[in-house]
Parts: C-alpha cells; structure tokens; sequence
RNA sequence: GUGAAUGUAGUUCAGUUGGUUAGAACGUUGGAUUGUGGUUCCAAAGGUCGCCGGUUCGAGUCCGGUCUUUCACCCCA
C-alpha cells in the first residue's frame, strides 16, 4: 500500500505496550539519577549549527540533520557554491539549525551561557531525544533517547566513581548482568608517545578499538596501512596482550610508561579510581581495558563503556571525562565528567531477555458497563468513587451490547467488570464481575471500595 | 557514505518455466431467541502485489531506477 502513511527510516512509533515499558527505564534511570543529587534540565531539540559543528570530528558533522532556513533560503546561497558543488558551503549557507546530536554538547553551551546562574560543582541529568543521520540498523535508530548525567566543575575522581556507583545501580535494578569498561585517555596518549608516533593517536586508538572484533592480526594490519611502523608497532605489543587483573595490567603499564609523564598520570588516576571503587563494593565487574577508545574527540580523562554480558549488543551506556569541553564556547577550566544510558538499546536488551517486570498497577482495574441513561449516571457516580479511592477505572463511552463491552475488557485485560443496571440500581448495588475466573458477586459501593482498599 | 539482501490484505506468509476475476491463517467487523468476555460456528469487509519506467500479445513473476526494511563496513547509544 503505497499511499500508507510512513515515518522517516530509523524512526519508530511507540505502541502503549512499549511506551510503558520505555517510562519503566527512564524512571528508573531517573530516580537513581536524583538519588545521587542530579538535577533535571531540558534543551531544546535543535542548537544552532555553530554550536554542533567541529564537536564531533568530520565523521560527526557529516551525521548532524540540519534544518533548512525558513522563508525563502535561497536568499543568501552564492551561485558560486551551487555550480562548485560544494555540498560543505552551499549547507552552512541555507540551515543555520541543527538537531542535537547528543545531549554533552548542548550541555557544554548550557553550561558557558548560564555560568553566572549555576551552582558549581553542577550535577545535571537530561533524558531526552537526540538524532543522527546513519544509516539505521540492529540497535541503531535515527531518533533515540540518552539519559545522561554529568558533573562539571570538579576535578575529583570521586565524580567518576559516583557515575560508575550510578551505572551498578541502574542496572542492578533493571536486572541486566552487564561488565563496565574503564580506560583513560591518557593511557592511550602515552601508547601513541611511547611509539614515537603521537600523531597518529586517533589513528591508533580506532585500529585498537577493534581488538575485540578482527582480532590482533587485523588490527597490527590497519596499523600498518595507516603507515605506522613495525618498530613502533612492536613497542605497542606488549600492551595489547595486556592480560590478568586490572592491577596486574596497572603494573605493567607503570613500568611501560615509566619516562612518559602523561603514561605516569593515567596509571596513577586508573589506580586511584580503582582504590575508591574498593571501599563502596559495587556488584558489576570494572574492567581496564586498554582497547577501549570512544570515538568522540572531546574525553581527556577516564573513559568508560557498558556492555551486556548477555546480548550481542554495542556499548548500552558510555561516559568519561571532558577537561575542557566548555573551552570551545569560551569557558576554559571546566573539567566534567559524564555518562549516558542508552535507553533505546537497554530496551532492546531487555526484551530479547523477556526481563520486563510484569507491572499493569497503574493499568486500569475496573470497567464500568454502560447501559444508557439513568444506568450510565449510576455508574458514573461508582466510577467517581472508585477514582477518589485510587482505583484506576473506566466507563464503557457508548451504551453498546453487553456483549461488546466485556469483548472490550477482555481484549484490553482489565480485571474486573462492573455490571451495574437497572435491577442493581434499584437496590443501591452493582454486580462485580472477575474477567479471570468468571465469578460474580453483588455488592453495595461500600463493599467494592473496601474490597479494593487493600 | 560503501557493499549486499528484502518489499504481496491490519499481521505472518503462499503464489509453480511470465498466462483468466491474486490466496491462506491470524486479526478486524457483523451475526448465532435483544444483561455476560476469553472456546466454537456462520458471514462480510479488506490488496492499482512499495513506487516509477522498460521488455512482452500478456508482468506479482523478467530488466533498470527509486524508496523502505534488514545485515556487514564506517562510526556509535
């Protein structure tokens, strides 16, 4: 059917079944979020290119949805551009919006044009849409909710270790056995230094980054493409075999990096977080793992990714520490840190798990037959009741067979049934029916009220 | 952005080497002595076979393009 209306590819629609289940994450999300003193903000859906543009490396740029100018955008184009094709000149010159990419950058803006109004160090959480232009697949949508929570303006690696108290709880309660993946940038600097290759550090870190995936050999091969050498390549060895626990790895990376300074540093922080994380004994396993590398340019610190242990699945949540993020908007100093569920994917992780609880408490309880005139007004009135008690109920809208008023319970699997006509009316009571069992009973409005106090 | 697969009623799918009015199941709607659902029986509605173009006497079926969905790469939540 072609003239079906459709929605934009990588989008969805949220069935009731569904949208219940996603409030379930985002509450839950949210109420660990306020737990830990996280105060809620909200952005709007779309920033000014400026803003998005260069934060997120050319690959980024190139997956921002701009929005084209309204009226007549054609206004400030120059022919030169259109007949050069230059895509790259001709877009700035007709959108000057964008949708938000992520809710980290918007937040850094938020940050620098209400610094004065702030309470520093400030704890934020945000839970809202952002989009993507990529191709969609498993996993990967074009609109998709984080939720994210951020400290900035502390330095301290207790708000690393807050985040990482954070991520245990939030899926501790969403029952999902997941492993946290720490590193630090630093780490991987002083990888790209002790190679003599500092340059290549994103280079490098994209090629490690895959260890997982292709393996060694392929990963030593894209090494050598990107013209790195085998000398260098040979020094990096010993690191990517990096075996044991993490403080066997923390052991040999202080020797490795014993003449780098910025090695030495990482080491050092890794070790601390390591320490605090022993005194608030968290169930989920922290792992440092050197071939974690976030793409996104703008981490300095400690980095940090969530996988489940259960599902094929990318990173579910991920995180880590931005020195300077403010400082392309004109605030330098500002040292954060944050992480971001990914509540899209906890959901799909937790349907092929089949782990949502089973929680209809704020589904409606009662239906209330509508037979028409002074029965419907009986009803209403038992309907009112039954709300001022806390009973979630509804009236059938249209005085429709009886029959196609209980097809309606069934099919929407309220509980119970109210039946009350005009025998009921006469005598003050109303007949309550369970749609599980099929028993009856006649009760006065008293007696169902009580019945449904408990 | 690169490479591949896919697309037929609301849904899941049939549809023979191209050949009359394109089928099934489930779902939907109505009915089976007009106050009783989930089971059963009967009936009906619902498709310009994703879209555009081409080959052919004839296309759901073959070819090209386009869009959608899915998968891998890239990147990422």
């Amino acid at each position: 059917m072609a003239q079906k209306p459709s929605i934009p590819k990588g989008t969805r629609d949220f069935m009731p079944e569904e949208a219940i289940r996603r409030n379930y994450i985002f509450t839950t999300i949210q109420s660990v979020f306020e737990k830990y003193g996280y105060q809620p903000i909200e952005t709007p859906a779309m920033e000014n290119l400026s803003t998005l543009l260069g934060k997120y490396g050319e690959e980024g740029d190139k997956l921002l949805f701009k929005i084209l100018n309204s009226g007549d955008f054609t206004q400030k184009v120059d022919s030169q551009a259109w007949e050069d094709k230059d895509a790259l000149r001709l877009g700035t010159q007709v959108s000057e919006k964008g949708l938000r990419y992520d809710l980290t950058v918007p937040f850094a803006r938020f940050v620098v044009q209400h610094q004065n109004e702030l309470v520093f160090p400030f704890k934020r959480f945000q839970m809202q849409p952002v989009w993507r232009a990529d191709r969609p697949q498993k996993g990967r949508y074009r609109e998709f909710y984080q939720c994210d929570a951020d400290v900035i303006g502390s330095q301290s690696l207790l708000n690393e270790l807050e985040l990482l108290q954070i991520i245990d709880e939030v899926f501790g309660r969403l029952g999902l056995k997941v492993l946290i993946k720490v590193n630090h940038r630093k780490l991987l600097s002083a990888l790209a230094e002790l190679m003599g290759a500092p340059d290549k550090l994103i280079d490098l870190t994209v090629a490690i980054d895959k260890l997982d995936k292709i393996g060694l050999p392929s990963v030593l091969e894209e090494l050598r493409s990107k013209g790195i050498t085998d000398e260098a390549i040979a020094s990096l060895l010993p690191v990517l075999e990096l075996k044991g626990s993490n403080t066997d790895k923390l052991k040999v990376l202080a020797d490795l990096f014993e003449s780098i300074p910025v090695g030495r540093d990482g080491v050092e922080e890794v070790r601390e977080l390591l320490r605090y994380l022993e005194s608030v004994a968290i169930q989920t396993e922290v792992e440092l793992d050197l071939s974690l590398a976030r793409g996104l340019n703008y981490y300095t610190g400690i980095i940090i990714e969530v996988k489940s242990l259960e599902v094929e699945m990318g990173s579910i949540t991920g995180g880590g520490r931005y020195d300077d993020l403010t400082g392309i908007f004109g605030l330098s100093g500002m040292s954060g840190v944050g992480i971001s569920f990914g509540a899209d994917r906890i959901y799909d992780v937790l349907l092929q798990l089949n782990r949502f609880p089973a929680q209809h408490l704020h589904r409606t309880q009662i239906l209330l037959v509508n037979f028409g005139g002074d029965d419907a007004l009986y009803a209403l009135g038992i309907a009112q009741e039954l709300r001022e008690s806390g009973v979630p109920c509804e009236i059938y809208p249209d005085a429709a067979k009886l029959k196609k008023q209980m097809a309606y319970a069934d099919k929407r699997s309220i509980p119970y049934v109210i039946i009350a006509g005009e025998s009921e009316r006469k005598e003050g009571k109303l007949t309550l029916k369970n749609l599980h069992d099929g028993s009856q009973q006649l009760l006065s409005v008293g007696e169902l009220l009580s019945q449904f106090q408990a």
